[in-house]
DNA sequence: CTTTTCCATAGATACTTTCCTAATTAGGAA
DNA sequence: TTCCTAATTAGGAAAGTATCTATGGAAAAG
């Protein structure tokens, strides 16, 4: 969790993720919609990966990153439980939901 | 929101939190907790509040703390919408939650 | 094999954060 | 006023972070 939000904790970051949310792209694609040099971006995936806040998957020549809604979303519920009850019976909702989703990703 | 996770990114800050969870308190008694300085725990504290994490009201010589579950789930909430839709629904029944409950916080 | 493309890593530099001790402000009591 | 306690502010050292340019390496194309 940690890791987590340390990841958040970066604008360019959660913009990242907010461009993810579109659907998966390669490190290009993203690229192309910051004003940032390549490796930057790239070095701020390596972060959200690290945090498991994003999927990798190699396509030949090309990665393709994509978001990890889940583990998101649960870090963040994990952490609000202690504060408000709500964000437990979600987090009990969502579990049910993904049950007979097999949806095995390929992370790497 | 920049500002509120720019706070969580702080393990100290997050266990601050867990500990207001307990309820509200001053300054000296979280410092008792923690294997730190006091000026070190006053300075998070300021980076909590300034966020809109917590809430101060001065008690005579003392100031109290207390968490701002409100505002803490807002902005995780808020955050989480674009990726999962069970957010957005957690967020209005919340909402509606809250409905008929003027308490008025004294924040400052 | 050579070139091109896509991405990651390395190194440099500037900036920010975190923590300490010491000093300061502010309130309450003698 | 004077003293004591509570909390913040100030100053500085050490570590971490962000960004750039330059380089490296793997896969596809020529």
């Amino acid at each position: 969790m940690e890791k987590a939000f340390r990841a958040l904790a970066s604008t360019p970051r959660r913009r990242i993720l907010n461009h993810l949310a579109g659907g998966p792209m390669t490190v290009g694609e993203i690229a192309e919609q910051f004003d940032m040099a390549m490796p930057s971006i790239s070095k701020h995936l390596s972060v959200l990966h690290d945090a498991g806040l994003v999927h990798q998957q190699k396509r030949g020549q090309h990665i393709i990153y994509s978001i990890a809604a889940d583990n998101l979303a649960n870090n963040l519920y994990a952490f609000l439980t202690p504060f408000c009850p709500e964000a437990r019976k979600l987090s009990a909702e969502r579990k049910k939901a993904r049950e007979g989703v097999p949806e095995r990703s390929d992370d790497e």
